[in-house]
DNA sequence: GAGTTTGAAACT
DNA sequence: CAGTTTCAAACTC
C-alpha cells in the first residue's frame, strides 16, 4: 500500500520519510529533544498534540477538547488547567506543574486533589524512592498530571507550547499520558506482582496513598481497598525486574511503546519506567543511563499479564491510528523539531529502535500499516478494540469505577483505559493517552508495530480476529484507485481520516506525509460544499428541519442531510445513504420506491430504525442489529469524539444503526473519534454524527443506558448541544469542564473525529 | 476474488 | 441546475 503510493505520490518526501535514515533521524530527534529539555518538552508534548492534523476540523475539536480540563478537574486543579483550552491554561498548567512538582515530591494528597491520578502517583513513588519526582522535569510531571490523558492542548496552547524550547514535547506529553495511565495499571499490576515484595527500598506505603489517589478510584472504598492491596505488594521495592515482569513481553520486546515514549521524552521514559518500576523511575532521573536497557534486560518475562498487555497493545495500535491521524501534522513538526535531537542517548539504542517504530509510522514495516491515520481512526480502533475484547462492559464498569483514569474524556482514551484496566495492561495507556489525542502517526505505528511485535504472540491478531477482518469496522479502509483518496469518494478522506495500512488504496495522498495536499483538497471541497465533511445524517428532529416538519415523512429522529437519490435499491441497501446511516428517508430524499426500513420517505415506514428495526424486514437490518452493539459503541465513540470523548467508553449505545453501516473508521479517529475523531467517518460517519447528534439531543436516554463514564460524557454532550445546535461536535468548554472530572481521557480524540465543520467548537 | 450494481461525487 | 461521467462501495456470484 504505502510503498506504491509513496513511490508515486510521495515521491521525494515520502521516499525520504520512508527511508530508514529518515526514520532513524526522526527517532533520534525526539529523544534528543526530550533529553535536552525535559520541562519544555512537556509543554511541547502538549503542543505536540495540538498540531492540527490534516483534517482541520478534528484538530480544532481536539484542541477544544481540552476537555482535559474536565479530567483535570477530576484530578485536580493543575490538570484542569492544562486541559483548559485557554492559553492561560497553559500557563496555569505550567504553574500547576511547578506546583505539582513540588507537591508531588512532597505531598501526595495534592495529587489526589489534583486528580493527578496515576501519573502523580508514579512520580511520587519515584520521588519517594529516589525523589524522582523532583528530578523529573516539570514537564513530565506536568504532563503526568495533566495528561493523564489529557488531551491535546489547544492550538493556542499548543502554539505556546511549541514555542517552548523543548521540541520533543509532543511525544513527551504523549508519553506522560501513557505513563500516567500505565502507572495506574502498573501500579495495580505491580502490587499484585510484587506481592513477593522484596524490598523495602521503596516506601510504598507513603506512595500508596498517592497511588491510590492516582488510581482515581471513584469511590473511597475502592481507593482504600486498592491501597490495602497495594501496600502489601508495593511495599516491597519494585525493581525494574519486577516491573519488567509485570510488563508483558510486549513491553520488553515491544517496549516500543514504552521505549518509544522513553526515547522520545526522557521524562517520559522516566515516567514510564516509573510505571513499570521504581527503579525505572530512578533511572529516569538519569536520562543518560540505560535504565531502559537495564529494564529490558532485567525483565525477563512477564508472563502473567502478557496477554492482557498484548491486548492492550493491540488496542494501542488501533488507537494510535486515530491519534496518529491528528498527529500527522504534529509529526511533521516533531520530526522537524526532533530532527535536531541528536543524541538520543541513553535510553539505549534499543529503545530507539523501538521508538523508531512507534514514532515513525512510516517505518512500519511490512505490515504496512500505513499510517493509520490518527484521528478518526482512533475511534474506530477503540471501538474495535472494545469489541474485540468485549471487555467493553467490563470496561464500562471499570470506567465507571475508575473512570477517572481514562474515562476522562476521550472516548478512545476511555476505551483504552477501560480496556487496559481490564486487561491491566499498562502499556496501552501510553497509546491511549496521547496518541489517540495527538494522533501522531508514529504512535500508531509504534503501537501497532508494538502490538504486532507483541502480537506475534497475538495482539493484533486478536484484534483482527475479533474484529472482522475488515476493519472491523473499526478501522475502515478505502480501496480507492483513482481518486488518490483525496475526494469524497474515499471513505477515509470523507471521514477526515488518513488512510492506513489496511487501506487498499492506490496512489494515496491521504496520508500525513501529504498533509498539505490533503488540507488543500479538503478546503477546496469545503469551499464547494461547506458541509461536505459534515455528517450526512443528522440526528434529531432538531437538527433536521426536514424531520421536524413532517413527522410522517420523517419518522426517524435522524435524517439524512441531503436525502438519498436511490432508484433501484429501494433504500434497502447500503447504497442508500439514509439506510446506511440508519435513518429513514425524508422529504428531502428523491428516492424511488423507498422502502427504507428506518422510515420511508412517504412516512409509511417507521421512522426509527433502531427500535423498529424492522429487523424482520431485512437481513440487512439483522446484520445491522448484530453490529449494533459494536456500532453503538462506535457511535458513542464517534459521538464522543465529536462531542465528547467519554462516550467512547460507553460501549453500548442504543443508537440505531446509524453507524452500523460502516464502522466508523476510526473511529475514531478521531478521527482522532474517538481521535479519534473527526471521525468523520461518520459514514458511517454520518451515522456517527447522527448518533452523536442523538446523544446530544437525547442525552438523557443515552445516559441511562450509558455507563457511568458515558454519563460523564453526557453532561458534556448536553453542553455541546446547548453550545452547538445540531450537533456539531464541538463541545463547549463548559462541557469540557464538566466532563473533565469524570473523564480524563482523551478529549483529543473527540476533536479529531469531529469534522471540520464543527466549528462549533469553541465554546468558550 | 472477480465482476456487477448502485448511487454519490465530480464534472460539464 | 440538470445531465453526464467518474468513482468506489456494496453487492452478487
Amino acid at each position: 500500500m504505502d510503498t506504491p503510493e509513496r513511490n508515486r505520490l510521495n515521491t521525494p518526501v515520502s521516499k525520504f520519510e520512508d527511508s530508514p535514515v529518515f526514520n532513524y533521524i526522526n527517532n533520534l530527534s525526539p529523544i534528543k529533544t526530550v533529553k535536552s529539555v525535559h520541562i519544555t518538552q512537556t509543554f511541547n508534548s502538549l503542543s505536540f498534540s495540538s498540531p492540527p492534523s490534516v483534517f482541520t476540523s478534528p484538530h480544532v475539536s481536539c484542541l477544544k477538547e481540552s476537555r482535559f480540563v474536565s479530567r483535570h478537574n477530576q484530578f485536580g486543579t493543575s490538570k484542569p488547567k492544562v486541559s483548559s483550552e485557554d492559553v492561560n491554561k497553559v500557563h496555569s498548567s505550567e504553574e500547576a506543574l511547578a506546583i505539582h512538582g513540588d507537591h508531588d515530591s512532597n505531598e501526595p494528597q495534592e495529587n489526589a486533589d489534583r486528580g493527578i491520578s496515576v501519573e502523580d502517583a508514579s512520580i511520587e513513588l519515584s520521588g519517594e524512592h529516589t525523589k524522582f519526582s523532583v528530578e523529573l522535569p516539570q514537564a513530565l510531571q506536568y504532563n503526568c498530571g495533566s495528561t493523564s490523558y489529557d488531551p491535546p492542548l489547544r492550538d493556542d496552547e499548543a502554539n505556546t507550547l511549541l514555542e517552548l524550547p523543548g521540541e520533543a514535547a509532543p511525544e513527551v506529553a504523549y508519553v506522560q499520558q501513557i505513563v500516567s495511565i500505565e502507572h495506574e495499571v502498573h501500579i495495580q499490576e505491580m502490587c499484585q506482582v510484587e506481592e513477593n515484595g522484596e524490598g523495602a527500598d521503596c516506601d510504598w506505603d507513603s506512595l500508596l496513598p498517592n497511588a491510590t489517589d492516582l488510581l482515581l478510584f471513584n469511590s473511597p472504598n475502592q481507593a482504600e481497598t486498592f491501597k490495602n492491596l497495594m501496600q502489601k505488594p508495593l511495599r516491597s521495592s519494585m525493581r525494574l525486574g519486577d516491573v519488567m515482569s509485570l510488563l508483558p513481553q510486549s513491553t520488553l520486546s515491544n517496549d516500543q511503546n514504552i521505549h518509544t515514549v522513553d526515547s522520545v521524552v526522557p521524562g517520559a521514559e522516566h515516567e514510564i519506567e516509573a510505571n513499570c518500576s521504581e527503579t525505572v523511575a530512578i533511572n529516569s532521573t538519569e536520562p543518560s543511563q540505560d535504565t531502559l536497557a537495564d529494564v529490558d534486560l532485567s525483565t525477563s518475562n512477564p508472563n502473567e499479564k502478557m496477554d492482557d498487555k498484548v491486548v492492550s497493545v493491540t488496542h494501542r495500535g488501533t488507537r494510535r491510528r486515530c491519534l496518529d491521524f491528528e498527529m500527522a501534522s504534529v509529526r511533521t513538526k516533531n520530526s522537524d523539531g526532533n530532527s535536531n535531537a541528536s543524541s538520543s542517548t541513553t535510553q539505549s539504542e534499543v529503545r530507539i529502535a523501538a521508538n523508531e517504530k512507534q514514532l515513525l509510522p512510516i517505518k512500519r514495516d511490512a505490515n504496512s500499516q500505513r499510517r493509520m491515520l490518527p484521528g478518526i481512526g482512533l475511534h474506530l480502533n477503540a471501538l474495535a478494540t472494545f469489541t474485540d475484547y468485549k471487555g467493553i462492559q467490563q470496561s464500562e464498569k471499570f470506567s465507571s469505577s475508575g473512570r477517572q483514569l481514562s474515562l476522562a474524556s476521550s472516548s478512545s482514551l476511555q476505551l483504552s483505559a477501560s480496556l487496559e484496566h481490564q486487561n491491566l495492561v499498562p502499556v496501552t495507556a501510553e497509546r491511549e493517552l496521547d496518541p489517540s489525542e495527538n494522533g501522531v502517526q508514529p504512535a500508531e505505528d509504534s503501537s501497532q508495530a508494538a502490538s504486532e511485535d507483541f502480537n506475534q504472540n497475538s495482539p493484533k491478531k486478536k484484534r483482527r480476529k475479533v474484529e472482522p477482518a475488515g476493519d472491523t469496522e473499526g478501522c475502515k479502509r478505502c480501496n480507492c484507485k483513482k481518486s488518490k483518496c483525496l475526494k469524497l469518494y474515499c471513505e477515509c478522506f470523507a471521514a477526515g481520516v488518513y488512510c492506513i495500512e489496511p487501506c487498499s488504496c492506490q496512489d494515496c495522498f491521504n496520508k500525513p506525509i501529504h498533509e498539505d495536499t490533503v488540507l488543500q483538497t479538503r478546503k477546496q471541497i469545503e469551499s464547494r460544499n461547506p458541509l461536505a465533511f459534515a455528517p450526512k445524517v443528522i440526528r434529531n428532529s432538531d437538527s433536521v428541519p426536514e424531520i421536524g416538519d413532517d413527522p410522517n415523512k420523517t419518522p426517524a429522529s435522524a435524517r439524512h442531510k441531503r436525502g438519498c437519490n436511490c432508484k433501484k435499491s429501494n433504500c434497502l441497501k447500503k447504497y442508500c445513504e439514509c439506510y446506511q446511516g440508519g435513518v429513514g428517508c425524508s422529504i428531502s430524499c428523491r428516492c424511488e420506491g423507498c422502502k427504507n426500513a428506518f422510515g420511508r420517505k412517504d412516512g409509511s415506514a417507521q421512522a426509527e430504525p433502531e427500535e423498529e428495526t424492522e429487523t424482520s424486514n431485512k437481513g440487512v437490518m439483522e446484520k445491522a442489529l448484530q453490529k449494533t452493539e459494536i456500532q453503538n459503541i462506535e457511535e458513542h465513540q464517534d459521538s464522543s469524539v465529536a462531542a465528547t470523548p467519554l462516550r467512547l467508553s460507553r460501549p453500548l449505545l442504543p443508537l440505531p444503526f446509524s453507524s452500523k453501516g460502516k464502522p466508523p473508521r476510526s473511529f475514531v479517529t478521531t478521527i482522532s473519534g474517538s481521535a479519534l475523531f473527526t471521525s468523520q467517518k461518520l459514514g458511517k460517519p454520518n451515522s456517527l454524527w447522527s448518533q452523536a447528534n442523538k446523544h446530544f439531543q437525547g442525552v438523557v436516554p443515552e445516559d441511562d443506558e450509558m455507563p457511568d463514564i458515558l454519563h460523564g460524557d453526557s453532561s458534556p454532550i448536553a453542553c455541546i448541544k446547548s453550545s452547538s445546535p445540531n450537533s456539531k461536535r464541538i463541545s463547549s468548554p463548559n462541557c469540557e469542564m464538566r466532563s473533565s472530572p469524570s473523564r480524563r481521557g482523551g478529549r483529543k480524540l473527540i476533536l479529531q473525529s469531529i469534522p471540520s465543520f464543527p466549528s462549533l467548537t469553541t465554546h468558550p
